[in-house]
DNA sequence: GGACTTTAGTTCGATCGACGAACAAGAGAG
DNA sequence: CTCTCTTGTTCGTCGATCGAACTAAAGTCC
């Protein structure tokens, strides 16, 4: 039940009809290959014919292509079909405080070739050693490929122009990155938030081979901070100012830690890698002072995990007392948004063990209806590279997003 | 940027172009009424042609009707077009803590007729003498119109099949009133909660005749309870269980006082009427049983607002912490959505020049970016009666809503 | 091995709807 | 009365869906 915009809306024209059911083909396409004309035809509720002429457009574009014969126990055997990826080329770019990945991959989201570097802090010559690499990596792997534009992921607030408002770890505000880069390579750049576009991996290439079925979920990252991807009806909420997401900083506690946003008690402060550490070395405060102090002690959040599995009691304690104040986190969204999933990223799902249960009770305990108490919260796995792939995501989704209409 | 759904897509027939641009037509005349066919094709960029039978189909289906000859400058008179809201009647029914109100409307939001009786709880004998209203307000008053449905409101969590999940003020638990009401009356009958209604009432009888142009919002009545609606591209987002929307319960300070709810320090305990009243009064724990006291010794959130405006410190004093409070949700809100505007209703929009100042400031001070700082809160006007006019828009809102295309 | 059945994919005519041009209907200006 | 300007209608064209007929390719039955 959405309103029409009557100050800016998309009418239906000659075309409509038959672009809609190509993007659909598209994704159905995309979604379940291979697969046949006939089994299109009938997903589709549509003749047979109508399929014809669509593939005959998809594949003169070269968006799909005729794979081998199928093995069918009786009639003629059809012609599978696939989407084209192989040779669609991606560079993913995931810029975080203390290294840089850049990653070339294909539309599928097959990595070729993964790098990274420790980060530059000024923008100017963090984008010259970018350039550089690009074309390096484009030169030497990208073997018959065509790269359709950059993905960028930044751990702070972008807006829709590609300029980032402020990144606290990078000391970052007011800095367009977007037009730096794309005048440096000649390729369309897209920016993001990386929880945002987590979000947006989880949509475009989740677990299930091109999207799971879960349309409504909230990604939640933690690690140096903690960053949300909010997803309603498939569809990324950005909000007016394309900074929605944030919700790394509701107050779960005014007495608690002081934040890198300058408030006190937010949930990132009592959940982020930092506050975590903090709590298993002894200080309760975590430092005021941005950009974090990241190796603290010289211990890092990946020790505290090593030790808590070795069974060292003020490690676990200080994972569990995380996943306590996550829960009241997560309990908020699961109230105030209702989502059918939670996923969790970041270091923390190496503990899930011991994280797991405390966020369930707090949400169990906190959830105003039976059925949200029960809303799943999974972790996604480790080593799949959700900031990458969300990078990867920004250049291929408006491939085949959904047109606007109405 | 939408993914399509595979699952359950609607693919376009040889009628879909034409629904499109049906709807989009007549939701310009709509909002832009009165209007003439030479102005929509103008807006739409279509031919005069086209408009002529677009028209002729919604004339004949009675959906809209020509009034006068408009008088222009030059050429020949149009002819204006309106849409049919007269004699299309809705019954809305606001279901409160104290009172129960049935309101005869159209379906432009005109009030014909407002009744209220001392709320029943049992539901059966609620819905009975419901009924009952119902019949006679349109045996007696529906003069020559036809009632397309029965659009009703809870304080509480409703689920997608009409069914109470949880009305804690009216002490209800999984209570199917929408089939009850349906039977009794033999009319179509829509159930929401009463924060969602509200906002649904601020999308389609929105301040500027017919929906104001801001398409990303959040609506926060503040009375018994907190409620909320959240509003995303010009859709109520509803979640997966269709319980999204309580944000009253986001914790925002875990020594607060108990919350209806059960868990501490909810938005909600801090900012609901009860809450003011208590802090007033000077008990600072607001009573933990449900439904809560209503007139606490004797003194209404009214006469709190009465009291502040002569001059009463202590009445001054509660009305700005609650806001403060308030502030400090909504600074959440803004940070985790990113609204165009944040939009209060309830009692407390009477004593506005006190709290306004106290939210402006405690949004300012958390919020994340400059831009956001400077979200628009602005006061729903009093007396226009929110909550039923949700309860229209329930009924009247599926006839005019863009089609699922995709 | 030839007829029959079954399924996949293509072709083609019917029909519907957008689109643009021509046309009729008012209304004021000169 | 004629010219101009604007509104609203009509009609032929063209693009797209839709269903039926047709071809292609496989296995099965007698």
């Amino acid at each position: 039940m959405r309103t029409i915009n009557t100050r800016d809306f998309s009418r239906a024209t000659r075309s409509t009809s038959r672009q809609i059911n190509r993007l659909i083909l598209l994704n159905l396409v995309r979604e379940l290959q291979p697969i046949s004309r006939a089994d299109l035809a009938r997903r589709m509720a549509v003749g047979r014919g109508m399929v014809t002429t669509l593939v005959k457009e998809l594949l003169a574009e070269g968006a799909v292509y005729e794979g081998a014969l199928a093995d069918v126990p009786r009639g003629r055997r059809p012609k599978m079909l696939h989407v084209r990826t192989r040779d669609r080329l991606v560079v993913a770019i995931d810029i975080r405080f203390s290294r840089t990945y850049v990653l070339l991959s294909d539309f599928g989201g097959n990595e070729m070739a993964l790098e990274s570097f420790a980060t530059i802090f000024n923008p100017d010559q963090l984008l010259d050693e970018l350039a550089i690499r690009v074309r390096r990596l484009l030169r030497t792997r990208a073997t018959g490929g065509h790269c359709e534009g950059i993905g960028m992921v930044v751990p702070g607030m972008v807006d829709r122009r590609g300029r980032v408002l402020n990144a606290p770890q990078l000391g970052w505000r007011d800095v367009q990155i977007r037009s730096g880069l794309a005048e440096r390579t000649g390729l369309p750049v897209h920016v993001e938030n990386s929880g945002a576009a987590c979000a947006l991996a989880h949509i475009w290439l989740g677990p299930g081979e091109g999207g799971n079925g879960v349309r409504d979920f909230v990604y939640v990252t933690v690690s140096d901070g903690v960053g949300t991807g909010v997803v309603v009806n498939g569809e990324l909420v950005r909000g007016h100012g394309h900074t929605a997401g944030e919700f790394g900083h509701i107050p779960i506690g005014p007495d608690g830690p002081r934040c890198v946003c300058g408030a006190q008690g937010c949930l990132e402060a009592h959940t982020s890698n930092l506050a975590t550490v903090a709590r298993y070395v002894g200080h309760e405060q975590s430092p005021a002072v941005a950009p974090p102090l990241f190796p603290q002690d010289g211990i890092t959040m990946d020790d505290v995990i090593v030790r808590a599995g070795a069974g060292d009691e003020r490690a676990r304690a200080a994972l569990t007392e995380t996943g306590r104040y996550l829960g009241l986190g997560l309990a908020a969204i699961v109230n105030a948004l209702n989502p059918a999933q939670i996923v969790i990223g970041g270091e923390i799902t190496g503990a899930w063990d011991l994280v797991e249960p405390a966020i369930r009770a707090e949400i169990a305990r906190r959830a105003l209806t039976r059925e949200a108490a029960g809303t799943p919260v999974v972790p996604e796995p480790a080593g799949s590279l959700p900031r990458l792939r969300g990078a990867i995501a920004l250049v291929a989704a408006p491939v085949y997003a959904a047109p606007e209409v109405g």
